[in-house]
DNA sequence: TCCATATATACGTTTAGGCGTATATAATAT
DNA sequence: ATATTATATACGCCTAAACGTATATATGGA
C-alpha cells in the first residue's frame, strides 16, 4: 500500500469515522458502525470492504457478525502515521460525537471472545 | 479545513511529493517542483493551486517565481498530523529519490530573502 | 514597446469514486 | 426446509477530479 492510497482511504468521511471508532474500540462490527454513523448498511459495508481490500483493516467473523479491526501487520510507516493522526483527530467534535453515540447503543454484540 | 479534505489533498502523488519537498526545503518554487517531479508545469501549478485554495500551503512571489511553503497558520491538528506523517514517510524511497533529484538541479532561484 | 521567462488558468475529455436500491450470501434458529 | 438477522455485492447513475493542450497573466529586461 502506498501513502497516497492510505490517504485516499482516509479522505472519505464514512471511512475516516469508521476507522476512528474501530481504533477506539479495538474491534467494531458493522451494525455498530451503521448505528453510530447513521448511514445505510450497504454504504458502511462497501467502505469497509475498500479498507479491507487495501489491507488497512482485517475482518473476523463471529456468528453472523463481522468484526473489523486495524490490520496489525501494516508497515511501520502506515501504522505509525495512523496512530499519530488519530491522536490528533481524537479531540475533534465529529469523532467525539461519534464515540458518544456508540455508547448509547443497546444490544451491542459482545467484544473479543478471548484472544 | 476538514480532516477528510486534508487527506484528500495528500492522496494524490503529485501533491504529496510536492508537499514533502516543500516541507524539506521550507520553501520551494514551481520550477524546482516541475524539475524534480518530472511533471508538466501546468500539472504542478494546478495541484499547488488546489493546496493553496485549501489553505494547506501559502504562496510568495519573488520576481517571476512563486515560492510555496506550508501554511504556518494551520490548525494544530493539521500541522501536527502533517509533521508526524511526513516524519514517517521521509525514509520511503520515493521521497528520498525526489530529494536527491532536486539536489542535482542547477540555476535554482535563491532561497528566502531574509525573514 | 517587444520579447523571454515563470506561472496560472481555461477547456474538453476521460476516469475514478460515491450513492441508492436491489439482491445475494452466510449463519442461526424454528 | 424456512425464516430471520447480519453482512456483502452488483448495477446503473451521477459527480468529482485528473489529465493534456492551449492560452492567459505577470514580471523583468532589451
Amino acid at each position: 500500500m502506498s501513502p497516497e492510497h492510505l490517504f485516499n482511504l482516509l479522505s472519505d468521511s464514512t471511512r475516516l469515522r469508521s476507522l476512528m471508532l474501530i481504533r477506539e474500540e479495538q474491534e467494531t462490527c458493522v451494525c455498530e458502525l451503521t448505528f453510530t454513523l447513521e448511514e445505510s448498511q450497504p454504504k458502511v459495508s462497501r467502505h469497509l470492504a475498500l479498507m479491507r481490500d487495501a489491507g488497512i483493516v482485517t475482518a473476523r467473523r463471529e456468528g453472523t457478525w463481522m468484526h473489523y479491526r486495524i490490520n496489525p501487520d501494516l508497515p511501520e510507516w502506515a501504522s505509525a502515521s495512523i496512530a499519530q493522526v488519530f491522536q490528533q483527530l481524537h479531540g475533534l467534535e465529529q469523532f467525539s460525537n461519534d464515540r458518544s453515540r456508540l455508547k448509547t447503543m443497546t444490544n451491542r454484540p459482545g467484544g473479543v471472545t478471548c484472544g
